[in-house]
DNA sequence: GCATAGATGAGCT
DNA sequence: GCTCATCTATGCG
């Protein structure tokens, strides 16, 4: 890929005033979008085809529900701020939502492949584009996003998400969360995702569209 | 192809 | 110690 790709994404970089809307706003606004990590081997990008909103209010899945702690400190910060976090020993990629003292924010977790495919493949240890960046651990670890990205501004870099081709609208789908234990709000349907695309980290547990 | 178990480490109580 | 916003290999069909 020439180079001038990567430029090209970085003169459609979306303004902070993109995530100061409701989390479940920007969370389907995000889908078709498109998530860049520079870094010195090289621009990785990826089409944004599953999200997942957590709020601040009403939401125990939400990692703000306790309160405030060293690790989450950053989701009560500007929106378009990035909460990066690590579990299970991966990293995960949120960008900050709403307003300054309002801790809500949405989970980034699967991508299309688009740029520095090679990078991801070698990155990954994986061939196939389907398993790049089909999961909240895997696209971080395509994109080498890391613990150093956290706190960073979405709309400067060196992670930031690019305003996406735009070209066909594609069906949203709606379902409850992955991964959350009973009684943190597994049952609100606060997942979106392109339901016609091979890198949705999980397909069952639809609630509507398809 | 799908369901399940085990790995694995940082954060929190 | 226990809890995870997970991933991969495996076992079965």
């Amino acid at each position: 890929m020439p180079k001038s790709d990567g430029e090209c994404l970085r003169r459609r970089i979306l303004p902070a005033s993109f995530y100061a809307r409701p989390a479940e706003a920007v969370a389907k606004s995000l889908l078709g979008q498109m998530l860049v990590k520079e870094t010195a081997e090289g621009v990785c990008a990826g089409r944004i085809v599953e999200t997942e909103a957590y709020l601040a209010c009403g939401d125990a899945g939400c990692h703000a529900w306790r309160g405030m702690t060293a690790r989450n400190s950053v989701m009560w910060e500007a929106p378009g701020t990035a909460y990066v976090y690590t579990v299970h020993t991966h990293c995960l990629v949120n960008a900050v939502t709403g307003a300054i003292n309002l801790p809500e924010a949405v989970l980034i977790r699967a991508l299309e492949p688009v740029l520095g495919i090679e990078l991801m493949r070698r990155r990954r240890k994986r061939e196939r584009l389907e398993d790049l960046t089909s999961g909240p651990g895997k696209l971080t670890q395509a994109l080498g996003i890391d613990l150093g990205d956290n706190r960073g501004r979405l709309d400067e870099g060196p992670v930031f998400v690019a305003q996406g081709d735009g070209g066909e609208a594609r069906a949203i789908a709606t379902s409850t969360r992955i991964g959350l234990s009973q009684g943190r709000g597994e049952d609100l349907p606060l997942r979106y995702y392109y339901a016609d695309s091979d890198c949705v980290s999980v397909k069952r547990k639809t609630i509507d569209g398809g």
